[in-house]
DNA sequence: CGACCCCTCT
């Protein structure tokens, strides 16, 4: 790596100097900054890109969720006359100085409220002792920005921002004297409102979709900042039976969609349900708190309530991800942490002290585990063996890197918008300036003994090696097509484009941007790098973004190729191409071409295989081959067999495949369940399905994520509303497939108002309906008979398709409103089908009008089929005609359209019994 | 060096 460095640094005239990052667009640095994985990655970014703290910023509005784990400030001076500096640090790392930045000097005399979106925020008193005023501080930049005086002079209860100061609407709020203040950022007074009577003190201030909430001990508030600053209670009552809530400071915290009240003194969470009515606060169960990690400040010595951060996936930066760890922060320590949900064991102190108490990481459980998974050099051994001095520690920070939750997401302001105020009464101070538009390497800081090992290298900011770039840019392919050029024009300065993997990755992302043109031109630019992995990369390239048949194309070729030997991934990736395009003849021609080459399948590609001939059409090819599969099945093969029988229809042959599966021993997975209980939602096999559910928790699979909706959809088809509604109110994350089949399962029994206030839910959670959902929700209105509603969601919707439109017609038709349906029909954008005339039918039928069924007949000669007759005949009958239902029924006769036989199915006892009708046409 | 399979909503 160095030597590739050297090597282009050295070369006089001919190219710009590499700095790192630096020579990167802004767009690019952007979807880089979502890979940065560790403090050390961060370290070397800072180090190599100028323009590290706009890109931050920006980045921060568009990635949902956190880096990294937080970062503390401290503040340092080397001796009694130096000037105070402020570096960031990562606790866990106190040794490694990330960044350095000088505050104002004017902050000497004040005090360290808090910090929030990355701003250090300071209180002192005017000279009158009649205001107080705020400094908040850019801990990055040393900006800092200063409020008018603050009308009032006493203790500060709790302040915070509700956004970064350059976002559009930001505020400014302070809780004192039973009031709270509001200033907006960049305006020129405070607004004031008194708390409500009987409060106490506000603790926290939350962004939580769009709202923004206050926390008084267990007392939610709404804080309406317009027209004019008011608070507002929150009736929220609880999921558990507690007869008096005794949670001990509890606080408030955003992940992902939910708003979470952490009662750390009793080990509980509790997340905030606001689908109910009042709204609940539902005890969570440790599993939903797996991928989060909390961190709290230590209080010891901090009147003030310091909010706590959630952190996202903490494997990502070495945290324990097998379970919900809080963590806390002590000064000159690292991080330690206990297991939230295990507290209730660990009450052999009293309840209250254990908030601040310091667990040290010899209590951890898996200290084995916490190392394995720290991500460089410095180790938790190394770290308690040699003991490091750091300097006095004024100020934590808690919160870089972390962005507003959703509070007013679309007003956002340019990126590093300048501050829209005027200058402060102290000075501003900017040091160093946030971006200069001039490169240019800041010293790499080496504080206490620097970077350890000489691991983390400031040259290290962007790979300079074909492996290194081969990992950005497969990271990148996911969802940063856009970044391609910018990328291949990387890897050309660096004379690593003509490397196979980098080539075969650069063809990757310009797919993924949907070019295949440029692609191909690199494709063809290479003739020489024809091997069996780079072609299949290739065919999955092209497959995964939608160029399914130019990957057969190019599967073909290869195979062709006499030069290329292919194998089992070739194989695999070649089926599973088929199978997406669902071209039976495309995917036998692939597979004899497999044969013919003699290729030595393995287990991935015999179930690609059977998936192939399953997804195009030939269950019982699929069903041959599945039973041929000469090497060992594994539970993937049997998951693919299972499907491949629920989708022909053979529900009763998927459901033995999992009786057969169990007998051979094959322990089932999500797949597996997700596979079986959608058979049984087929089948209406309801006994079975709950077996399942039984079955499932044995295994200790939780009902929620892909299952928990299967399982939800499952109950919801056998009509076991109730049982759905359990599963539903037990999941942690709904999902648009959840809310779609509760909506629809209770639409689907008679509960059509239920299923609309469910939307209504849906809608408040934040949870975007598709198609699917909409369609449910007009089956509602149409089995509740609310016309009118139906009427105003279909006409609310963007582009309905024709099964929406059919709900419709068919809602209009109950209703009798005939001549309404017909016009719709006449006016509908899309092309009306068979399902359409049917149900207009139907209404005819069901209101005797003759004339108008006479009418669509004539329209649907040429393709009306069984049913139509049948229900013409009908209209025609009850109506007192029955000669001319019988001239009908005669009609179909000589036509030869046969009635498809109706069939039902029914579970009795746990057997399914099926019903079929006689052949309509052999009624004479 | 790398490249591969199954699974929820009408």
């Amino acid at each position: 790596m160095e030597n590739t460095c050297k090597r282009i640094s050295n070369t006089p005239n001919s190219m710009p100097v590499l700095q790192g990052w630096a020579d990167l667009p802004d767009d690019l640095l952007q979807c880089v900054l979502a890979l940065l994985s560790s403090p050390s990655d961060l370290a070397a970014f800072i180090a190599t890109c100028p323009n590290w703290h706009a890109a931050f910023r920006s980045a921060k509005s568009t990635l949902r969720t956190t880096l990294f784990r937080p970062l503390a400030i401290r503040s340092c001076a080397s001796s009694g006359d130096d000037p105070v500096v402020w570096e960031l640090f990562d606790p866990a790392k106190p040794t490694i100085c990330i960044h350095r930045v000088t505050p104002p000097d004017f902050l000497a005399g004040m005090d360290y409220e808090c910090c929030s979106y990355g701003h250090a925020i300071f209180s002192g008193n005017a000279p009158s002792l009649k205001d107080t005023t705020f400094a908040i501080v850019d801990v990055f930049t040393g900006t800092s920005v200063s409020p008018p005086p603050c009308p009032f002079f006493t203790f500060v209860n709790s302040c915070a921002l509700t956004a970064p100061l350059d976002y559009h609407n930001s505020h400014f709020l302070v809780e004192a004297k039973h009031s709270l203040f509001a200033w907006r950022v960049g305006s020129d007074h405070w607004s004031q409102c008194s708390c409500p009577p009987n409060s106490k003190a506000l603790e926290q201030f939350v962004p939580f979709k769009g709202q923004l909430y206050a926390l008084e001990y267990q007392q939610l508030y709404t804080v309406k900042l317009e027209p004019q600053l008011s608070l507002e209670e929150v009736q929220v009552v609880w999921s558990v039976e507690m007869s008096e809530p005794d949670l001990c400071e509890p606080s408030l915290v955003v992940c992902d969609d939910m708003l979470i009240l952490l009662a750390a003194s009793i080990g509980e969470a509790f997340r905030l349900d606001l689908s109910s009515q009042p709204a609940m606060w539902v005890k969570m169960e440790e599993e939903e708190l797996k991928e989060w990690a909390f961190f709290f400040d230590e209080k010891r010595e901090a009147f003030r309530p310091r909010p706590p951060l959630s952190c996202k996936n903490p494997q990502r930066w070495g945290g324990i991800g097998y379970d919900s760890y809080s963590w806390f922060f002590q000064r000159e320590k690292a991080f330690s942490g206990f297991q939230l949900f295990q507290f209730a064991e660990n009450m052999h102190v009293q309840r209250h002290m254990l908030l601040y108490s310091w667990i040290h990481e010899d209590d951890f459980d898996g200290p084995e585990a916490f190392q394995d998974q720290m991500d460089d050099e410095v180790s938790y051994a190394a770290h308690k063996s040699q003991p490091v001095s750091v300097p006095t520690c004024q100020y934590l920070c808690f919160d870089f890197l972390t962005h507003p939750n959703s509070f007013s997401p679309h007003h956002r302001a340019p990126a590093m918008a300048p501050y829209p105020l005027p200058p402060p009464s102290p000075p501003q101070q900017q040091l160093p300036p946030a971006s200069s538009s001039k490169p240019r390497r800041p010293p790499p800081h080496r504080s206490h003994g620097g970077y350890k090992n000489g691991t983390v290298s400031v040259d290290s900011g962007a790979p300079h090696d074909a492996r290194g770039l081969r990992a950005l840019i497969k990271a990148l392919a996911a969802e940063h097509g856009e970044a391609a050029p910018a990328v291949h024009a990387h890897a050309a300065k660096l004379g690593l484009d003509g490397r196979r993997a980098v080539r075969d990755g650069l063809v990757e992302l310009y797919l993924a941007r949907g070019e295949l043109a440029s692609a191909r031109a690199l494709v063809d630019g290479f003739p020489a790098g024809r091997d069996v992995v780079s072609c299949t990369a290739m065919v999955t390239g092209h497959a995964r973004h939608g160029f399914l048949d130019e990957a057969v194309v190019l599967f073909f070729a290869m195979a062709d190729d006499r030069g290329v030997a292919i194998d089992a991934v070739a194989a695999a990736a070649a089926f599973s191409a088929c199978a997406q395009i669902g071209d039976l003849a495309l995917g036998r021609e692939a597979h004899r071409r497999v044969a013919e080459r003699k290729v030595a399948m393995d287990v991935v590609a015999w179930n690609a295989l059977v998936d192939m001939y399953a997804k195009c059409g030939d269950a019982a090819a699929a069903h041959r081959w599945f039973r041929r599969m000469p090497v060992k099945k594994n539970v993937v093969s049997w998951n693919t067999m299972m499907s491949a029988f629920a989708r022909a229809g053979e529900l009763e042959e998927a459901l033995a495949l999992f009786q057969e599966m169990q007998a051979a021993a094959v322990r089932p997975d999500d797949a597996t369940f997700v596979a079986a209980l959608g058979a049984c939602a087929q089948l209406g096999a309801l006994d079975t399905g709950r077996w399942l559910h039984a079955y499932m928790g044995r295994m200790g699979h939780s009902a929620d994520g892909v299952v928990g909706n299967a399982l939800l959809d499952m109950y919801a088809k056998c009509g076991a509303v109730d049982q759905a509604t359990e599963v539903f109110d037990g999941m942690a994350r709904r999902d648009v497939y959840t809310y779609t089949s509760m909506i629809l399962g209770l639409a689907m029994h008679g509960r059509g108002e239920d299923a609309l206030s469910l939307f209504a839910g849906m809608q408040r959670a934040g949870v975007t309906p598709n198609e699917v959902t909409l369609l449910g929700v007009l089956t509602a209105c149409c089995h509740a008979g609310l016309v009118e509603e139906g009427l105003q969601q279909l006409n609310a919707m963007p582009e309905p398709r024709i099964e929406h439109y059919g709900c419709v017609v068919d809602m209009l038709g109950r209703a009798g409103r005939l001549d309404e349906a017909e016009e719709l029909i006449a006016a509908m954008p899309v092309h009306s089908d068979a399902l359409i005339w049917s149900s207009l039918l139907a209404a005819c039928r069901a209101h005797g009008d003759v004339e108008r069924a006479e009418r669509v007949m004539r329209r649907r000669v040429a393709d009306a089929d069984a049913g139509d007759y049948v229900l013409m005949s009908n209209t025609y009958a009850s109506n007192g005609r029955h000669g001319e239902a019988v001239k009908v029924r005669g009609q179909m006769r000589r036509n030869e359209i046969d009635k498809v036989p109706g069939c039902s199915l029914i579970e009795i006892d746990g057997v399914v019994h099926e019903f079929k009708a006689i052949p309509a046409n052999s009624i004479r």
